[in-house]
DNA sequence: AAAGTCGGCGAACGGTTGTTTACTGAATGA
DNA sequence: TCATTCAGTAAACAACCGTTCGCCGACTTT
């Protein structure tokens, strides 16, 4: 039986962490599949070769980094969705979220808008799977409420894919944005707001 | 006085669109960033220093690409929107449209994907400015219809980004299916007409 | 205390990259 | 016809790439 948490490991650990969080730096200027496996080793100052003793290549530090930026949020939204009180309040707290997000998180949500439609076909997938279990979530939610009354379960995945997909465009219009503007900030918190108005309003009075 | 058209123009013009033709074909599987100068002339047969008579770099290959994808759109939103009958009629046209430009115009929309939030600083701007061009269209069209009477400018335009941005989403869909599933575009056609409805309908009923 | 594990290192490998240079030869304009 | 323009070329440049190899030395197990 093996320790799990011995120096030797905690080491590893370590210098594995270093090596995504430079990832993940180096990545806000630029795409996956352009990032050097030498630049990325020199970043955190280690040998080339010592990133095979963590990685088998770049595709996995990739699919690591997606769990790492979208694996925490699921709580966040599971959170929002359960306590439903009225709709106008839960549309303002998702932006807010979002908002904090993309300003806490910048870095790791570039990313995720970056690799969405990348170049590399394992990180693209994952990033998909992770997205898909955050519309089955909010299908799970949305279902909860009495709104949803009359609406059949393939119709709510729609509707929650399409709120899933109005976050992650939100979450890349503040990343379009400088990060130290308010009052574009701003601007975008209030469109955003609009659109989930708009589509709330076009749920509540579904199919016409 | 120079000839717009000679022999010369001609060629160059040639040897022109076969860069643009090879990088496009060759991005359907990498980004901008990754694509090799090199790799590119290979592909197209000419010597890697040919490339710099046509553009000064990389970068300016992509903003090219941009405009040659997304260039030929304007007119056809425009006619969409000019054609006003029923909005019932104009989703289920504009929901075709942009599933027949998915399959004819493939690569060409799978690099506005990849590059939207890309790299290449210059291409996400080329991309941006395209993108604002047509949700500006969209707002002048939305004017001219009865159902926007009351709506102040600004709110029209967040209208017209929402549905900008919902048709920039459908067509990301279709590149994510496979091209030769006939059910798989069924399905992403029928979500996408059921998500427009919902939008027309909260926009109908607005403010509430 | 001895034996084993293993994260990190330095060096070397063949191959590729972007860019510049001086050039050739066909289309061009006088 | 003759001089000029200029798209495309071949060659050379230094710099960098990903990957493999054997080795070392600190941790871990026995």
């Amino acid at each position: 039986m093996s320790h799990t948490s011995g120096v030797r490991q905690a080491q590893k650990q370590q210098t594995r962490q270093a090596l995504l969080d430079a990832g993940l730096r180096l990545l806000e200027r630029q795409n996956l599949s352009s990032l050097g496996l030498r630049e990325l080793t020199r970043e955190v100052g280690v040998s080339p070769a010592a990133f095979y003793r963590h990685f088998p290549g770049m595709a996995d530090l990739g699919v690591a980094l997606v769990g790492e930026s979208l694996g925490s949020l699921h709580a966040v939204v599971r959170a929002v969705m359960a306590e439903s009180t009225d709709s106008e309040d839960i549309i303002d707290r998702t932006v807010a979220i979002i908002a904090s997000y993309a300003v806490e998180q910048r870095p790791h949500l570039r990313f995720i808008a970056r690799e969405r439609y990348g170049g590399v076909q394992a990180v693209r997938a994952a990033i998909a799977a992770e997205l898909d279990r955050f519309a089955d979530e909010v299908a799970a939610g949305l279902a909860a409420q009495p709104a949803s009354a009359g609406w059949r379960p393939d119709e709510l995945l729609v509707l929650a894919q399409l709120y899933v997909d109005h976050m992650v465009m939100t979450a890349a219009a503040f990343l379009d944005a400088p990060a130290d503007d308010p009052t574009a900030h701003e601007a975008i918190v209030r469109s955003a707001r609009m659109r989930m108005r708009i589509i709330s309003i076009g749920r509540a009075h579904w199919p016409g």
